[in-house]
RNA sequence: GGGCAGUUAGCUCAGCUGGUUAGAGCAUGCGGUUUACAUCCGCAGGGUCAGAGGUUCGAAUCCUCUACUGCCCACCA
């Protein structure tokens, strides 16, 4: 059973996670009974591919909470699952058959999603081994994935009930299209890049007249599609033209000039032209004056004539553009503009450009036929709008999101939420429940929202219903992805309006926090909100605990781009072992901040759990003692114990308000700081400790678990039948991640204890100090004399400690006598220290007492006059003044002594 | 244009409701094989807490302003 001198993670950790899962515990029905649940919905990684240094970072989070909830033997369910990532998805195996010299559009759409499938498929396979990987405890039994049969009858639930609450609806708005995806986006999946562009002055003629109008924009191709000139209605420079028309160059098409306060005078030239089918301003300006919505690209982008032909627009003279890529548009439009001497100037110009959050392609914005949910609409069963809920739910408190700060960002955004456009143009995913009974087709022109589909029309009995290819926003399964993955909605009934749960859903939901990055707080924090409220009247979480980003040495998000910078949790995890990756992104990190992560750090961490582990092994290779030969406890026994029942206490506290990077660090403190650097070398001078090591070591392995499972794990399985040999015959799982989490004993804190080993600790610190200063060899010994009048007994009961931790051969303890006169002095507390060192250079020494005395008296300056005033004597606390007082006889003391021992130096 | 953060030792960051001479880890310097660990041990150096003003007996901490950095949101073409 020796254990080896330096532990290797990679040999240990496979095995162990193998243990973990069969013993059964990660699920909540094989754990002992409790009334308290504790639940968290795994955030589903994206279907396309492998996990990423972010995904570890909430693996690791979420493991940490969930250990420590089960350890405290709460019910404790890690749900995990995946996500099928509409957009991403389908873009990423686009890209793949592109390799191929394919295209979805040549494949069909149903090879192209068998095709998708197989690759998911192969992809979630390698996900789940990721996770385990990361030591998560999450239930494998209860995997779900957003595509599966359950997942995919509860978002047709939820439409279909949307759909009769009027909150869904379908209409021709402006929306963000884009051109590469060939599809719509909702507004939070534009980004937003500042690009340097131009802006273009064009010259519209007034028709009859001699005069003409500059217009200015930065997209001069849409002009193929406008409908107007528009001024401010107070701008004196246009006032005449108002009521005119212009003539729109290139195209000679007339268009009237309008005057509406929504131009702004002193951008640009302060004429605005006007291209309702490509603009949402356009779009409004073009409701309210009753303008011609013209849409001049088709749907990737490219110049599409064919809507202003139907329109009985004359299109030949701008023939030539049809077919062209809306960029390639623009340089010819410029140039032919040159040409006619309709281009007046162009202007630099920095402005923001969306942008398609999945491919960077520039977005288009565009008019089109869409599902939308309103946000605004009053729910009669909720009387209140989905934004109100919304906002709700985190006003009262129902739902708290930590940091607190990101409340302000939410509602924020829920407030100026427009109505959330949820119809896709992608294969991938979860198809409308929408069928039409066409006109053309013989139907009615009725609509039909069901979760399973027609057999006729409902109105006009029509069999030929053809269903809405759009596909469903991914966001909007996976707002629903607290309750769905726990059975909704079989697992909720309803009655008189009251809604009744019943399995996983009554035990789980609401789940007690979500763990996830900030970025995603609108696209998925808000809407899962939405979800639950609207479905089961009741937020999906209790807390919400953001994370930052993982950030390289350049402070830019770690990702495949900065290949150089990139730490890929599957490359250091052989290398480091996953405990040091585990312990690197949670200590030194707080809630909603970045972190920052090198390789360095993960050094460090796998530096402390060999630390952890060299402390094991020095404790479990400790000769055995006999229980009835228990000792009396020492000073430094009972400051130990006393140390590791605050440690217990103060963790609790910082665990339980998810401060979980402070309780790290005083974990790590007291097992460096005091149990290695202190404990155990004094164990080595007093000896007979392996009872009470092993009593410490068994509640420092509990206390580490949640955040380093695998080699705490492996440790306890040592200690565990060395525990036995004690002849307790205490009931004790066999598994580290089930056992019982250590509470603090009552009368565990002995104040005294703590304060006399301080004052050793101090002595001996001290004398080291002097040793090293005075360059005295760490081999040779040398002699102390301690006075004290108080603390006599407490130096002489420990003076073994004193002896062997300084290197001292022979110490006396006085209270009173005569001082050393050819000696080194040190005072600690109302200690006083003498070293007769045989070579003290008496000048030298008598300087360094000087300068000793020198350094007190500007500590004493600053307290008398802080004491001389009467204001603060008044107006301070008693208790503080009290202190102020204690402070300057510390000094005046300690100064007496120096100064005497200046004196009698020789 | 609006909002939110941050600015503390060479680096990365703590510092809860204001109260000793502001802390930790890493890095640096010096000294160490003391039968757990050199992925280690001991000791040390290093900070006008971004700047200015205010509140207070007392400010890294609370308020105001300024500067710089980062992020988010936004339909000025």
């Amino acid at each position: 059973m020796e254990l080896p001198k330096i532990y290797s993670a990679k040999d240990y950790e496979d095995q162990i996670y193998e243990l973990w899962e069969a013993s059964g515990f990660f699920n909540p029905d094989n754990l002992p009974k409790s009334k308290k649940a504790f639940s968290i919905a795994m955030p589903p990684p994206n279907a396309t591919g492998t996990l990423h240094i972010g995904h570890a970072m909430m693996l690791v989070l979420q493991d940490l909470m969930i250990r420590y909830h089960r350890m405290k033997g709460e019910q404790t369910l890690w749900l995990p699952g995946t996500d099928h990532a509409s957009i991403a998805t389908q873009n990423k195996v686009e890209k793949i058959l592109e390799k191929e010299g394919q295209t979805r559009h040549s494949l069909g759409r149903e090879a192209f999603l068998e095709r998708i499938n197989a690759y998911v498929e192969e992809s979630r396979g390698i996900i789940r081994g990721q996770i385990r990987k990361l030591g998560s405890s999450c239930d494998w039994s209860r995997e779900r994935y957003t595509l599966d049969e359950g997942l995919s009858r509860a978002v047709s639930e939820m439409f279909v009930r949307m759909h009769q609450d009027k909150l869904l609806y379908r209409d021709y708005r402006i929306v963000n299209w884009c051109p590469r995806c060939t599809s719509t986006l909702a507004d939070d999946e534009v980004k937003h890049r500042e690009e340097a562009g131009k802006l273009y002055f064009i010259k519209y003629p007034i028709r009859g007249t001699n005069a003409s109008i500059t217009v200015a924009t930065t997209r001069p191709e849409t002009m193929l599609g406008d409908a107007a000139v528009a001024v401010h209605p107070d701008d004196i420079r246009y006032k005449e033209f108002v009521g005119q028309v212009a003539v729109l160059p290139l195209e000679n098409r007339e268009i009237p000039v309008i005057a509406d306060s929504h131009v702004e005078k002193d951008f640009g030239s302060g004429a605005l032209k006007v291209t309702p089918a490509h603009d949402l301003n356009d779009f409004n300006l073009g409701k309210k004056y009753h303008l011609k919505t013209l849409k001049i690209f088709d749907d990737s982008g490219k110049v599409d004539l064919s809507e202003l032909q139907k329109a009985g627009v004359d299109i030949s003279p701008i023939a030539s553009y049809q077919g062209m890529d809306r960029f390639a548009a623009r340089e010819v439009i410029v140039k032919d503009l040159e040409k006619t001497g309709a281009l007046e100037k162009i202007e630099e110009l920095t402005h923001s450009v969306g942008i398609c959050y999945r491919c960077d392609t520039v977005i288009e914005p565009y008019i089109s036929l869409q599902w939308f949910v309103s946000v605004d609409t009053k729910i009669k069963r909720h009387n209140a709008s989905l934004k109100e809920l919304m906002l709700e739910t985190v006003e009262s408190g129902k739902t708290e999101i930590i940091p607190k700060r990101f409340e302000k960002t939410y509602f924020n955004w829920i407030t100026n939420l427009r109505d959330w456009c949820v119809s896709r143009q992608i294969w991938f995913g979860h198809q409308l429940p929408v069928y039409y009974c066409e006109k053309g087709s013989g139907g009615c022109g009725e609509t039909i929202v069901s979760v399973t589909p027609p057999a006729a029309c409902s109105k006009c009995s029509n069999t030929a219903l053809r269903r809405d290819q759009d596909t469903l926003d991914t966001w909007f399964s996976s707002g629903l992805w607290t309750f769905s993955t726990l059975g909704w909605p079989k697992t909720a009934t309803e009655k008189g309006g009251k809604i009744k749960k019943t399995g996983d859903l009554l035990r789980f939901h609401p789940t007690s926090v979500l763990e996830t990055g900030y970025d995603i707080i609108f696209f998925w924090v808000a809407r899962m909100i939405l979800m639950s409220r609207y479905a089961l009247g009741e937020a999906p979480f209790k807390q919400v605990y953001l994370h930052g980003l993982v950030l390289d040495l350049n402070r830019k998000k770690m990702s495949k781009s900065h290949e150089e910078t990139l730490i890929d949790p599957l490359d250091v995890i052989p290398k480091y072992g996953t405990d040091a990756l585990r312990l690197s992104m949670l200590v030194g990190v707080t809630p909603g901040n970045d972190l920052l992560l090198n390789e360095e750090k993960i050094a460090s961490y796998r530096n402390f759990v060999n630390k952890l582990w060299n402390v094991s092994r020095f404790i479990l290779a400790l000769p055995d003692e006999e229980t009835s030969k228990k000792k009396t406890k020492t000073l430094a026994d009972a400051w130990i114990l006393s140390r590791l029942n605050r440690t217990i206490a103060e963790v609790a506290v910082l665990l339980e308000s998810s401060r979980f990077s402070h309780a790290a660090e005083e974990l790590r403190a007291f097992t460096w700081d005091d149990l290695a650097d202190w404990y155990l070398e004094i164990a080595k001078i007093e000896g007979g400790k392996k009872w009470i090591l092993l009593e410490i070591l068994e509640k420092l392995v509990t206390l580490w678990h949640p955040f380093a499972p695998f080699v705490t794990e492996v440790l306890y399985q040592q200690i565990h039948p060395l525990s036995e040999i004690k002849g307790e015959k205490k009931h004790s799982p066999k598994l580290l991640m089930v056992h019982e989490w250590p509470t603090a004993e009552n009368k565990g804190v002995v104040k005294t204890a703590e304060r006399d080993f301080h004052t050793i600790r101090s002595l001996v610190q001290a004398i080291r100090n002097a040793r090293a200063e005075n360059a005295i060899a760490a081999s040779q010994k040398i002699q102390a004399v301690f006075f004290s009048r108080d603390k006599a007994q407490l130096l002489t009961q420990n003076s073994h400690l004193l002896q062997s931790l300084c290197r001292l051969d022979f110490i006396t303890v006085m209270e009173s006598g005569e001082r050393p006169t050819n000696a080194l002095f040190l005072k600690v507390e109302d200690i006083e220290v003498y070293l007769p060192l045989g070579m003290l250079k008496i000048e030298e020494e008598r300087a360094r007492l000087g300068a000793e005395i020198e350094r007190i008296r500007i500590f004493m300056k600053i307290i008398t006059t802080r004491l001389d005033d009467i204001q603060f004597t008044q107006k301070a606390p008693a208790h503080i003044v009290q202190k102020e007082r204690a402070k300057l006889a510390e000094h005046e003391e300690h100064i007496r002594k120096l100064e005497k021992q200046q004196k009698i130096l020789r």
